[in-house]
DNA sequence: CGTCTTTGACCCGCGC
DNA sequence: GCGCGGGTCAAAGACG
């Protein structure tokens, strides 16, 4: 296991502030806000005027990251041009896969479902496509890599369970104890889809049992499933978004911390909870208004993938 | 009764 | 070829 690439970019998104003796980290919701140009105030406070400018701001922000986003998205067919026209003067990478025995095959053919089947956005069908491509196993192995992704959670220590809540839903088809680490790693398979074959391995980490690191492979070919689902968020594991920052051919792998050590409660409670802005000052915020922008922003397929661009744009200029 | 989890067995790649 | 270790399968049990 590789530990080097351990870069914390945790976004702390609190999206429970129904917890009372929760510390306002410098990294908190409100700073999250602050730096897209959101303002959390009192209505009192609020002027038309203020919040014309204030929409005037968010506007240009988006067009900002819808900027980043296109560029992105550019850069990425690109590439996938370059992979396609690779594999089509290299035919022989595509013998290996029918030459392949009963497994490999089976692999085959759910990667051709994956292209028939109900695919979110362009991004994710194109990387489905390049899935099926990435098949030779030494070759492409980079490419394979390019897809991995690794997400640290904080976690009680004293919680066993190998299950993380990033919002999909997973389906546990394995467990087994690893050479390198006491601790059991869990397997999981995307079962929202069934088209969609994404995998995470769940392991506690071996320098800090308070860290379960979940490894992503593979891309989902499905929208997330909150979005799905507006209304159907119950407590199991739709309640927490997990940024999963998938990595591109320049970065093999990316690593993203969450702190669920606050666990978040299924409560209808609406009353109006203190939170940190600033880091000094309290506010009452409703938390129906603090759960409906949080739902909103997390749910925004375009808000997520520019918000994996702002994240991989800082970390790029922290090297 | 359907879905999910558990867990032992099995498969497969890799190093020797 | 053999053994080891990681990954996957699938039957059985648990659970809602």
């Amino acid at each position: 296991m590789d530990y080097a690439p351990w870069i914390n970019t945790s976004l702390d998104l609190n999206i429970n502030p129904q917890r009372p003796h929760q510390e306002a980290h410098k990294n908190g919701m409100e700073n999250n806000f602050f730096s897209l140009g959101l303002r959390i105030s009192s209505p009192k406070e609020e002027s038309s005027d203020v919040l014309v400018e204030e929409l005037k701001r968010v506007s240009a922000e988006n067009k900002k990251l819808t900027g980043m986003l296109t560029e992105m998205c550019e850069n990425y067919n690109t590439l996938r041009n370059n992979m396609m026209e690779y594999m089509k003067k290299n035919p022989e990478t595509k013998e290996v896969i029918t030459s392949s025995k009963k497994r490999k095959s089976d692999e085959i053919s759910t990667s051709n479902n994956n292209l028939i089947g109900v695919n979110g956005n362009n991004s994710e069908s194109s990387s489905s496509d390049e899935d099926q491509s990435c098949k030779k196993p030494r070759e492409l192995e980079t490419c394979i890599k390019a897809k991995v992704s690794r997400v640290y959670f904080k976690t009680e220590p004293s919680d066993s369970s190998l299950i993380v809540k990033d919002g999909y839903q997973w389906r546990k088809y394995g467990q087994k104890v690893t050479r390198d680490n006491p601790s059991p790693r869990a397997y999981f398979k995307c079962s929202f889809a069934p088209s969609c074959i994404v995998k995470k391995k769940v392991q506690r980490s071996v320098d800090d049992p308070s860290v379960t690191v979940a490894t992503y492979e593979g891309e989902h070919n499905h929208p997330y499933p909150s979005q799905m689902e507006p209304t159907n968020n119950r407590c199991r594991n739709q309640t927490n978004s997990a940024v999963t920052a998938s990595s591109g051919p320049a970065a093999p792998s990316t690593t993203v911390t969450l702190d669920w050590t606050k666990k978040p409660k299924c409560s209808n409670d609406s009353s109006p909870k203190n939170v940190m802005i600033n880091g000094n000052s309290k506010m009452e915020i409703p938390q129906i208004l603090v759960e409906q922008m949080a739902n909103s922003l997390t749910k925004d397929v375009k808000f997520r993938a520019a918000l994996a661009a702002a994240i991989s744009g800082q970390m790029l200029h922290q090297n």
